[in-house]
DNA sequence: GCGTCTATATCGACGTACGATATACTGCCC
DNA sequence: GGGCAGTATATCGTACGTCGATATAGACGC
């Protein structure tokens, strides 16, 4: 009996997520961005809440990359840019995965604080 | 005009809150609780899934009550026990507000998630 | 008395987060 | 065409969190 595909099995190795790569595979997600792009994008998504320092931003690219959740395009999607130094990602369907098991990993930890009593039931 | 107090607030500087913090904020929720048995309840309530060591308990237990998420009893809430070693820990009402803080900051991430179409709506 | 479980504590290694700093190109205004 | 704000990527050091290993010792059953 062949195993059908379980995407979350080896996706489960990766948890739990760092915040930053949370937070890039959301702004990757509808679509392909560079550094500064994705860092303006989170920024806009929760109201200046989050900020990425390039610190933190470019160290989890370089780690995003070799874990192949993102790759990087040969070509930019934008021919009329003139910015040679824009580099551009796309999320992996690995990364579309880890971030599933990622997302259930946290419905499962909100539900048990629920059941305790520990936080509102509505939020 | 007096500033009605807003739990929310000064709770949101422990953000995002540490992956074995929260774990352990859940474990006291329902009792009072001993450091081996905050172990044992994370440990059940995830089915073996999440298992605190012993560095990363302790280290979080000492931070915890620097920071009051937690604070430690004075006498034992089990009289019968014969084992002095235990030391009890309860929830501070900050500690508690603090949990109810990152369950927003993970509702809120898990919301936008769902929005862009990284993940599925149903989990 | 012996071994297993209970219980707390510390150490060192590793990975992540972040601010600071560096470098350099782009676009615009004057 | 000079200057300056904003764009864009990259690296460094520091601080912190996680974890496994190790240490110590009492509780409990046999």
């Amino acid at each position: 009996m062949p195993t059908r595909p379980t995407p979350s099995n080896d996706a489960d190795a990766f948890l739990p997520l760092p915040t930053a790569v949370f937070h890039i595979l959301v702004a990757l997600a509808d679509r392909d961005r560079h550094g500064y792009s994705i860092m303006q994008d989170v920024a806009a998504r929760t109201d200046g809440k989050v900020r990425l320092s390039p610190g933190t931003l470019y160290s989890a690219i370089r780690r995003m990359l070799e874990q192949e959740l993102i790759e990087e395009l040969r070509d930019s999607p934008d021919p009329e840019s003139s910015d040679e130094r824009r580099r551009y990602y796309r999320l992996t369907r690995l990364g579309r995965e880890v971030a599933t098991a990622e997302a259930r990993r946290v419905t499962e930890m909100l539900s048990q604080a629920r059941a305790t009593g520990l936080i509102p039931r509505k939020l």
